[in-house]
DNA sequence: CTGTTAGCGCGTTCAT
DNA sequence: ATGAACGCGCTAACAG
């Protein structure tokens, strides 16, 4: 295919004036501009963007990992990035990491050589030390809080939104709660078992080991939650849970089981997935959508702001309680 | 950063031995190549991938456009096509095109000015013509049947998943059979129609308009589906239905409404998506994810494959029966 | 086994 | 308002 010489050859100019059509430039004859015009036209002429980035040192496109792709909570997130993205001309590599650091880091490594200019990581694996170090090679925001230096971050307060839903149900009179989380000692199970445990303290109920299930990642093992809830000596009479897949599966088996739901257990989730919608499980949540548009505005004025001056900034996201009839 | 110029001359040779370690091209001494191991290692040097993509012709990216992110349908396909790729050293542009056609162009745009080496389309928008258009300029797949000459496929046979489903519901002594489908008269639809009216004609039954739905998108039009046949005359006793979504809407609803499934109506979905496990629906359908798998490998093997014949090929899935509990 | 050199295609001073 | 010429960083053909 043509490049810009033979476009200028064809032109009777040289490459720097087709150049500056291309990059609609002042100073350019209007009359040449247009008779240019003509020829890319008919030439079916591109530029190659691959020389262009090169050239310019920029790519337009961001970085997005997610630990799988799969998964609406990430997806979510992705939209509200896509959208925002669209709109300021920048593509997504989408990059799976399977929560796994030494892919985490092949994909870090893409902003060290240059195939993209930010990234935002909706979840990580890789140390403190890992990030700061790559955050010197282009701007990076992640989705979760984190505790370095430099990587600013928009998050989920995750503490507050488990306050949101304890007090909820202690208000309905329930006394006997039990939760339910992922990761057993991620740095959102952290915040929410804290918001979880200072919450029965303030009512003088001391939580049984029986009430707490970690490590609950699938819809299964929100239904095999049930079948332990059924041997307990002092069965919870409501449930807080991290993500709405588990409250499912919790509200499946339960009804499977002849346990009424809210009647026998009330079940509270913690995200927005629109399972919840339909099962219509009552929900605390912020929106996921937003938090992928806020990320990718971060990140924008990163990439456009000069200096590197690495002040790190953390945006929280708060909560809102959507009361449906799993309560 | 350093660059392969800056590396040759602290090593003290020419900057092609380094770019041949780079590559791993035989002929280098290796005491040399050890030294230059070491010396980019010190520096803290890395290609510039952009430098490399001008140079080789080739990005090692491929494009996946869809019409939104936030789909299960499209991201079990984007699952399969991102563990593929991720064997073969790709990555995944993932762009949204909002069923636009305009939008779509912009991306097969992508495959023009050299951005991406290849394009699968979960979804597609766009004429034949521009699709034939583009496909001079690289490979591309649809994840949807297509009627172009030179651009390849693999897809869902829609056809022959409504026969199983309806040969299904007749064995077990339905003959009021209604259908619930998308877009009105994409290619997809057509076939599934084809399928319903062959055979109830099969068993002499003539379908009341009254027992077709289309249009169906969200959850919500499942939901509304079910209140339109409460004022049918002659209401159906099973309904086969293209989305394991929509048919979520439609038994959330019967249910509410006193409507027993599957005694007073079965419901049959076509699809993968998850949420037919969770609410134990019966459902015909074939993978996604591996429909993305085979749609990388096709398109791998164009992208190696020097000459671009532009021999069409279709591989088309099969679809399995998984009886649940709304049959 | 190694180095020289000519591209790859474009942006951008700087001089005019 | 325009063009010559250099630089971006790397690969690969060719000569040795």
């Amino acid at each position: 295919m043509a490049n810009i010489r033979e476009i200028a050859k064809l032109a009777g100019v040289s490459v720097s004036t087709v150049s500056r059509v291309l990059n609609n430039h002042p100073y350019v004859n209007e009359k040449k501009r247009a008779e240019i015009l003509k020829i890319i036209e008919e030439q079916n002429y591109v530029q190659n963007s691959n020389a262009v980035h090169l050239s310019t040192g920029k790519t337009m496109v961001i970085g997005v990992t997610l630990p799988l792709v799969n998964n609406q909570y990430y997806s979510s997130i992705i939209e509200g990035i896509a959208a925002e993205a669209a709109q300021h001309h920048y593509k997504l590599m989408v990059c799976q990491t399977n929560n796994n650091p030494e892919q985490e880091r092949s994909i870090l490594h893409l902003l060290k050589n240059k195939k993209i200019d930010g990234l935002i990581m909706c979840s990580r694996s890789s140390s403190c030390e890992t990030l700061n170090e790559y955050a010197g090679y282009g701007p990076i925001i992640t989705c979760e809080a984190n505790d370095t230096t430099s990587v600013s971050s928009v998050h989920i307060d995750h503490y507050k939104t488990f306050l949101i839903g304890m007090e909820y149900l202690m208000k309905k009179g329930h006394r006997r709660i039990g939760y339910c989380i992922g990761r057993k000692n991620s740095f959102n199970s952290q915040h929410r078992k804290r918001a979880y445990y200072e919450k029965l303290r303030s009512i003088d109920v001391t939580p049984s080991p029986e009430w707490s299930f970690e490590e609950c990642l699938t819809i299964q093992d929100g239904k095999d939650v049930v079948g332990k809830l059924l041997h307990t000596e002092e069965r919870p009479t409501a449930m807080i849970v991290s993500c709405n897949h588990i409250a499912a599966g919790i509200i499946k088996e339960a009804s499977r089981l002849g346990i009424r739901v809210p009647e026998d257990l009330a079940v509270v989730g913690c995200d927005d997935q629109p399972i919840g919608e339909l099962l219509e499980i009552t929900t605390v949540s912020s929106s996921s959508t937003l938090m992928g548009k806020y990320a990718f505005e971060m990140l924008h004025e990163r990439i456009w702001r000069q200096q590197l001056d690495g002040k790190k900034e953390e945006k929280e996201l708060t909560p809102e309680l959507v009361e449906r009839l799993t309560t």
